[in-house]
DNA sequence: GCCTGTCATTAACAATTGTAAAGAAAACAT
DNA sequence: ATGTTTTCTTTACAATTGTTAATGACAGGC
C-alpha cells in the first residue's frame, strides 16, 4: 500500500520508523472510479493525494469548456496546489482520467504534523521545488518549441499516455486543439 | 540595504535578531550594469539574487537566437533555479536588463546555514511555493488564452514593463515573434 | 441487440501567426 | 557631431492554427 509513497518520499528525507508510521497514519487509502471529480473549481481544496495506481488530470473552465494544465501520472502527489497550500477558492478541478487507488490526506492534518516531524518542511519544500522545476520545464517548451515539437516531447517523454489518455486532454494540455493534434500526428506518420 | 529583503522574508518567517543578522551576513551588495551576464548557459549557478533595484530576465538558447522565460521584478529571489538547487549545469542565462543593485549569496554559504538556522527551510518551502504558484499560472495562460489575451493580461499586470524592457523581449516572454506583438498592439489602439 | 455518448479524423474556410526584409526612430558610444 | 547599434514598425507571402461541421469507430449502459 505504502511502498511507492515510502520510495517517493525516501528520495528527499529519510525518517524514524515511528515518524514514518506517523506520516502515513494521516493518510487514508480510497478507490475512485474514472472520471470522479475529487476537486471542484470554487471550492477549497483540503485533501492532497498520492496517486498509488492511475491517472488524475486538472484542468480549467473557460467558457463552458475545459483546459487541461497537467496530467498527473502514477507515483506523484496530485492536488490543487494554491487551494490546498493557501486553503482558498480553487480555480482548478482535479478529475481521475482511470480507476485510480489514491492515498488521502487532510490539510489540516499535515498542518498538525508539521510541528511533530520537522523534516516534513524539507520533503514539503523538495516536493515543491520539484513542481516548480517541473513547471519550468512546461514553460520553457512553450516558449522555446512550436505545438510540433511539444507534441513530439509528449511523446518521446509520455508516449504511453498516448494509449490511455484522450487525445481532446493532451490537445488541450499542449495548448492546441483536437484537430491540430490530428493534423500533427497525421504528418508525423510519413 | 536590506528593508526590502527584510519585508520579503518576514511574510513567510520570523527570524530572531541574530538569525536575521547571519542570514543577512551572507548576501553581499553587488551594483551591476545593464545587460550582464549573472549565470551563464552551460555553466552551474553558484549564486542566488535578491533584486534590490533593476530588472533581470531569464532566457534560454536555441539556434542562436534568445527566448526570455522570465522577467524577474525588484524584491524578488532571482536566480537559474534548478541549477541553483541541484548544482548541475544550466541551460538558461539570467541577465541584467537594466542597472541593477542586488544581495549575492553563495550556494554553498546559504547550504551550511539551514542548519543552523531550519526555519530557512521553511522560508525555503514558501519560495519555491510561491514560485511554482506563479509557474503554474504562466502555464494555465498558454493552455487557456490566445496570444492577444496574454498580452492584455500582462499589460494590465505589468504595463509599466512596456516602458522598461525591449518589445521584442516581451514579446518572446509571451511566446509569440515581435512583429505578432506589435501587430497585437495596434489592433488594441483602436 | 440496440442505443447513446464519447472520441478521432477529415474537410473547408477564416483568422492568426511566423519569416524575411526594409525602413525609420531612438539610444549609445566614440 | 557623427556613426553605429538597437529597437519598433510595416509589408508581403507562406505556413500553421482555430472553428465548424460531418463522418465513422468504438465502448458502455440498458
Amino acid at each position: 500500500m505504502f511502498e511507492a509513497f515510502r520510495q517517493y518520499t525516501s528520495q528527499f528525507i529519510t525518517l524514524s520508523v515511528s515518524e514514518q508510521q506517523g506520516f502515513e497514519n494521516i493518510f487514508a487509502c480510497r478507490q475512485v472510479p474514472a472520471k470522479t471529480k475529487l476537486t471542484r473549481e470554487g471550492q477549497t481544496a483540503n485533501e492532497l493525494f498520492f496517486i498509488n495506481k492511475g491517472l488524475v488530470r486538472l484542468y480549467y473552465t473557460k467558457e463552458e469548456k475545459e483546459y487541461t494544465g497537467f496530467i498527473f501520472r502514477e507515483h506523484l502527489f496530485a492536488s490543487s496546489y494554491e487551494s490546498f497550500l493557501q486553503q482558498t477558492s480553487s480555480i482548478q478541478t482535479l478529475e481521475t482520467i482511470e480507476d485510480c487507488e489514491l492515498l488521502v490526506c487532510q490539510h489540516q492534518q499535515l498542518q498538525q504534523l508539521y510541528d511533530k516531524i520537522p523534516a516534513l518542511h524539507i520533503l514539503a519544500r523538495k516536493v515543491a521545488e520539484q513542481r516548480f522545476m517541473s513547471a519550468q520545464m512546461i514553460i520553457s517548451s512553450f516558449v522555446l518549441d512550436s505545438p510540433e515539437e511539444r507534441y513530439l516531447y509528449f511523446l518521446r517523454h509520455h508516449g504511453d499516455l498516448l494509449l490511455r489518455v484522450p487525445h481532446h486532454i493532451i490537445a488541450s494540455y499542449l495548448g492546441i486543439s483536437p484537430v491540430s493534434l490530428s493534423r500533427i500526428r497525421k504528418r508525423q506518420i510519413k
